[in-house]
This record gives structure tokens, sequence and C-alpha cells, in this order.
DNA sequence: GCAGAGTATTTGAGAGCTCAACAACCGCTA
DNA sequence: TAGCGGTTGTTGAGCTCTCAAATACTCTGC
């Protein structure tokens, strides 16, 4: 992160771009956790967890793969599991074959309960996403999410581990 | 919100365009979250803050018109804003017009820190978003956020006083 | 087969956010 | 001008997240 000289600042159409998509990405998302937590009473972080959980094979993960997949840290994701269990919608595990590990997997409660939630939810992602854009503004949106996640996939905490154990480059 | 019949689910396109772009938004806010954190000691959302104050005349904002502009409840605004004052970066004062009203101003020290956080701040968002796009794709994007913001902006708990007291239809 | 280094997960404290209740004030109306 | 509904802003409790420390286990080399 050596700065070199001047920081380039950005320019008049960066300024809007940047604070459109800011405030956009922002307003999307407070809006669908509102929902979600008015409707199903869950912030969507839990929601996130249970879908991830719904389609693993035998409906369960270890702590680490799914702190993977739902981008979060491992602490947020065992405060997250530890409420998730208080509800019944998750049950903690021990790993057969590796004693320090332990697994997370949903229950039937937390199935009927995570479909129930979807239902809502779906309606709220068309409602303030798809419904706005043509065809081709959600092939960019899809084109340009995916840039960025190719680039940030790799320095988020929840992926250095993996990037370390499978011995690549670190940058 | 009344539901009719079966939920439209999301096709395979859809879900995959839904899901990059909620996870990179989401990495992206918090990646610069981070960097601001670690670089100023702030979250993003005392920069905002700041960054909003010092646009203004006067380099002074009432609590409703800083919480309208930063996308902000009245209630997490407040304790933001005493938050920042703790720290001296900004400073409350009564509001002549209207003795209900505060106003919040932005601090000498406060326009120093943040000149200082939004040159590393600026880095960051070239690195994790105009770097990775064409002039192309950051056009695009705007528009796309700028249709969502002008959906949700009205649905927005911060914008529902400003509708009602200028007699927009409430939908 | 044990010491030490590394890995997987949890825990606790503290920061920031939300929601509901509250206090202070405005301005209209009778 | 007193009353009353509406507006502005703050407060406190409770929840979620972060960061750092702790716990429990694995693996490697001797």
């Amino acid at each position: 992160m050596g700065r070199v000289g001047e920081p380039r600042w950005l320019n008049d159409d960066e300024q809007r771009t940047w604070r459109a998509f800011l405030s956009a990405s922002q307003l999307l998302i407070d809006q669908l956790d509102r929902e979600l937590q008015r409707d199903a009473d869950m912030p969507h972080a839990y929601f996130t967890i249970l879908v991830v959980l719904s389609e693993s094979p035998g409906r369960k993960l270890r702590m680490g793969e799914l702190a993977e997949l739902t981008w979060s840290s491992a602490s947020r994701l065992s405060h997250a599991v530890t409420r998730l269990e208080q509800r019944g919608w998750v049950r903690r595990a021990e790993c057969a074959s590796d004693k320090r590990g332990h697994l997370a997997e949903i229950t039937d409660l937390g199935m009927r309960v995570l479909e129930a939630a979807a239902e809502d939810h779906v309606t709220g992602v068309r409602a303030h996403l798809f419904d706005l854009l043509t065809d081709e503004q959600a092939a960019r949106l899809r084109e340009i999410s995916e840039v960025i996640l190719g680039h940030l996939g790799e320095h988020h905490p929840a992926a250095v581990r993996r990037a370390r154990s499978t011995g690549e480059p670190e940058d």
C-alpha cells in the first residue's frame, strides 16, 4: 500500500458513479434486510447461512467451510450459529475426522423457516432489482460483479486460510 | 405486499446475478470499511458523515438534513454524532430558527482527520473498483445504480418525512 | 511418543445499529 | 393563550459484529 506521490483523486464522473453505486447497494441491502427482519424475524446474514446449509450435502458443513461460503469471519459465524441454535434452526455436531472441527446442520424446523422466508425474500429481490433493470443491464451487472468478486475474493479474510493451505502465492 | 399465487422464483441466470452482485457489493463495502478502520480509525458511516458536513454551507447541517443526505436513521445519526463529538471531530450547536433543531458542525480537527482519511480511501476505491472496470462498465454501473437509487430512495425511512412534508403521494 | 508449531473454533468485551419510548418544541385552532 | 396533534431529536435496551485472547486439537520432527 506504499503511496507514491499525489493520490489520484476521483474525477467528477467517477465521483458520481462511486456515490451512486455505494448508496444504491447500501440501500438495497438495507431494504432487503429490513423486509427479512419484518417478515421472517431474521437478519440477512442468518438467511444466507441457512441457504448455504440447505444446499450442502447432508445439509451440514464444517464451520470453516460455512464461513468461506458466506464470506463471514470465523467469529461472526460462531456467534451467529449460537443464536441460530438457540432458535432451533441449526444444530451443532462434532466432526468425526477432526476433533477440533464442528459441523453446523440445518434442522427440519430451520428448513421450514427458510422456505417461508425465501418466498417473501424473492419478491423483494424482484421488486427492488430485477423488475427495474433490462435484461441487458442485468447481464452487465453480473459481469461487473464477477470482476469485483474475482479481485476481492482473494483478499478477504475468509479466503486467506484457503489460499495459504493450497499453496497459492500470497501477493 | 399482498402475495398473489406462486412466488416467481429466480431463474438460474438471475440467481447467479443476484448472488454475484450481493457478494461483490458486500465484499467491496466491507473491504473499504476495514481499510478505513485500519488507516483512519473510523467506520465508513463516520467518514460519510464527515464528507457530507465538509461539503455543506458553513460546514454544518441540521440533524434531519444530515440524516437524509447520509441515508441514515435519525437514531443512528444521533448516536454517531455523539461519538464524533467525543472525538472532537464534530460539534453540536443549537438551531436559531427552531429550538427543537440541532446543528452538527465539523470542526477544524475533523476537517484535517477527514482529509487524511480521504487520501487513503480514494486509493482503495480505485484499487477495488475503478481499476478493475473499463470506462464502459463504469458508465453502465452508474446507470444501473441510479435506477436502483431512484426506486429505493423514496421508500427509505430517511426519505419518508420529506416525502410526506412535500405532499408527495405515498404509494 | 512428546515438544512445539500450527489449525479450528469459541469466547468476551466493546462498538455500532435498530427499535420503541421519551422529551422538547412548533404552530394551529378555538 | 391554552390545548393538542405533529415534528425534531435523543435515549436506553438489546442485538450483531469485530478484534483479541483463549481452548482444544493435529501434525511434524526428533
